[in-house]
DNA sequence: GAATTTTTTTGGATCGATCCAATTTTTGCT
DNA sequence: AGCAAAAATTGGATCGATCCAAAAAAATTC
């Protein structure tokens, strides 16, 4: 039924070896044979050498996994303009070495870092580190996004305390002091407002990149001699529409809101609009990432470039190297833009 | 260096039958010698079976292979937020079926349809024929997105045609009859109008599912007595920041414009606004495709619901079905929203 | 305890191709 | 033509695991 090399080389009166070079190394094959094992390769209509018998052999596939986070699944995960921003990355780095890129699921049972054919890993999102020990295992080399995993390991983060201390002190330079903050749900969940007593209560929050940016906007707070406690916190996943509400309920007074996610901080822009509440004249509103839609808002949002397109060629080339452990900082930038304003005296 | 089965099975003085069944059926191995092969394998640092060795023998891979469009490769393939869409798409059957998703360039030279590690394909856009010569070589199950392929081949198609008719018939019966129209590039280039003796000529038309949309239009002109020839059109890529304004200015009596992308439709009504006209007021938009920010851009865009999650999904099922040719055609469906309003008498 | 049945275990063949050292053929030179 | 050197070709081993029929061991029956 399926036609093999070795069918080839009989159909052609050759060895598999010499069948084998016609296809990989030519230049060492006589012309007259040749194309004798062309046409009979033509006439058998063979596929050219299977692939699943050259991987054995040659051990490298060029292929890199990217293991999507665990509670979210693939599709879930492409859902995040941020996350396909550095898929972008990863993309690009794949296409100068001549590799491809394969999302992988971090579900136990299927096909994952467990099993899957690849030739490395690049974690997009984890939450502990026992979701790495799979991979070390299997002695691949892997990268971890956003997420301190120790000195051992490949590592691409973005360093997201100091961006959030800048979102918030650029509205606390802007004369704010009442403040609302959207975080993000760890886990799965409904949208909700938080007590203050668990406003520092990481177990609660997102994942290790969230927690950075909640230790960032506390110390900037502290540092202006306001306490995180005092702010309304609103934990919502950056998709959910019914979000912004609740976080104007329970922050009337506020002057200014920051986001984890631009998603939410886009939400909460429309829905204060709709009240008749101006933006950025009665609210600013600051973001995380920066996304298409930011710009193009009305106003456009104020957010932290956090270059995840770069960030993903960073994690590739890593995995390429494949050489001495390397470990990449980087640094947000804050983009000014048309959402925050002066507040009002 | 690297442990492999066998040398598990002697470090547990089994035979390699044995070793692989602690692996892959326990319940056929006596506890006792169970545990010996797996202490020894934990001894050793064995990872458990390579995926390398189990393949070859297995013969399926549980692994599809979605084709970008070979002129843009993955990464700029990844910046159409629809395309995203449809990946979500496939991702959601994936799961469902247990696989996993690797992107694939249509470069020739890449490790791509010709040679990669896959179950079956997915062609998420294809401008000519011969490029699905290398997929059936292969005798691979593959699938084609919006190209019609013939019936002997898997598809899935958007009624491109009809969705850009209901586009076009909605102006229409709001009473316009100047229009702008915004179209795709045929390869890259840069924004620039046509000429009316060009409107028709599909070999300027990017895509085939392209083509169909100016069929779409110029039917619907027609059956009101309007000829395509004196719409100014417009050849851009979607995410061109220079092309509006060429358009407003080729065409400034128009009092309607549609476009064959919801990022030129935004970008034309930002433009628009930017020079004090209204929209809808004094200028109405037409999308296609719906994307985030056509619903909540201001005013949200008018554009076509085409379905690209469930094409997604469709397409990958086909592969995993791999059974009789399928052939499955997608409606389009009219998103009235505030970008169009009756056209001023 | 021998005979029979059932459960475990094993070695050989296989998946499809590539590599390498040894062999055969061709070429070049006198 | 005869010999050495170069080029082309070949068969065996290998990549890492799984399958299967046969053999061995254990459990059951009389």
């Amino acid at each position: 039924m399926i036609v093999r090399l070795i069918d080839v080389a009989r159909a052609a009166k050759v060895s598999r070896s010499t069948a084998s070079n016609v296809f990989s190394n030519p230049d060492r094959v006589r012309q007259v044979l040749c194309e004798r094992v062309q046409s009979a390769a033509k006439k058998l209509g063979y596929a050219g050498p299977d692939p699943k018998g050259q991987i054995l052999r040659a051990g490298k596939l060029n292929l890199i996994g990217v293991v999507m986070p665990g509670q979210w699944g693939v599709a879930e995960t492409l859902r995040s303009q941020v996350f396909v921003q550095f898929l972008q990355g990863v993309a690009e780095a794949c296409d100068e070495a001549n590799a491809n890129m394969v999302l992988l699921p971090d579900r136990p049972g299927a096909r994952g870092v467990g099993s899957a054919l690849v030739d490395g890993f690049i974690f997009g999102r984890i939450e502990q580190l026992s979701q790495l020990e799979t991979a070390r295992q299997r002695r691949l080399p892997y990268v971890v996004v956003d997420f301190d995993a120790g000195p051992e390991v490949n590592a691409v983060i973005v360093d997201a305390r100091a961006g959030m201390k800048l979102a918030v002190q650029h509205l606390l330079a802007l004369g704010h002091r009442r403040f609302g903050m959207i975080s993000f749900l760890r886990g799965a969940g409904t949208a909700r407002i938080i007590p203050a007593s668990s406003h520092r209560d990481l177990a609660m929050v997102g994942i290790a990149v969230d927690q950075e940016k909640l230790a960032g906007a506390t110390e900037a707070l502290a540092e202006a001699g306001l306490c995180i406690d005092d702010v309304p916190v609103l934990h919502a996943e950056p998709w959910d529409q019914n979000a912004a509400p609740l976080l104007l309920d329970a922050a009337p007074e506020a002057t200014a809101i920051f986001s984890f996610s631009a998603m939410q901080a886009i939400a909460v822009m429309k829905e204060a609009q709709r009240r008749g509440i101006k933006v950025p004249d009665d609210l600013s509103v600051v973001g995380f990432n920066d996304i298409p839609e930011a710009a193009i808002c009305t106003p456009p949002l104020t957010t932290l470039e956090t270059y995840p397109i770069e960030k993903g060629r960073l994690a590739a080339a890593m995995i390429f190297a494949n050489g001495t452990i390397q470990r990449r900082v980087v640094q947000p930038q804050l983009l000014v833009r048309g959402s925050t304003a002066r507040a009002k005296s």
